[in-house]
DNA sequence: TTTCGTTATGTATTGATAGACATATCGAAA
DNA sequence: TTTCGATATGTCTATCAATACATAACGAAA
């Protein structure tokens, strides 16, 4: 007997086009957590450059950049979240655990299915 | 200023694959108002052999059919729902309409995103 | 001025999905 | 037994996204 389930995903939408989401959000915590790019990138099992690319879009689509990256330097740069990154994480995470718990008291449409 | 919203989906899984979505959902209803997937299918604006796919792989995958279609006869043939079939639309819908209306009320994300 | 790890960027290949097009099948009614 | 409109199915192509691979740029510290 295979597992049912219900499942949801939520995101912000500008002008019609996905900007931010659950990949952007587990992206930028590990950024958070390990202040670069590639680790994260790399922790997630996507190519740096594939998370490279969100974030420029992101940053170039919202009002204020989210992500801030530096290059060079012993360490050989380093990246981390802005204010408005972290708000931006945070209150996402926030949103979605609330939708994850409502749908997870939903089991009417499991009965049918 | 490009319009800024939070959008939300839902689908049942079954085994990890998807199975049921805010899709199947809209070609469910009209086949119930029309009666045949090919008039459902031209009025998603999806070719008619991926309408018939859907439901061939939705038919299979659950416990019972959701829809019945018939081949034949002077009308050419048509295509029903079965009472699963409408209560599995019909909980969706319900399911995804209170979702909706959880995240309409959620407005924190958007002040920074 | 050499080193180092990370950021930044280009390009080619592959794979999956969608779409277009064609055709076979069915069976009640005329 | 012919007709008709809908279902059922195959195949080829176009398109887009993901992936792989390659390389340039950077700059603080040793």
């Amino acid at each position: 007997m295979k597992k049912k389930q219900i499942r949801v995903r939520c995101w912000v939408d500008i002008g019609g086009v996905k900007h931010f989401g659950p990949g952007p959000a587990e992206l930028f915590e590990l950024i958070d957590e390990s202040g670069s790019i590639s680790k994260a990138a790399k922790a997630m099992g996507i190519s740096y450059k594939k998370a490279w690319a969100l974030i420029e879009k992101m940053n170039t689509r919202g009002q204020k950049p989210y992500v801030i990256a530096r290059q060079g330097g012993k360490k050989g740069g380093g990246t981390e979240l802005t204010a408005v990154g972290k708000k931006v994480m945070e209150s996402f995470k926030k949103l979605n655990s609330k939708i994850q718990s409502v749908v997870e008291r939903e089991t009417e449409l499991l009965k049918w299915v």
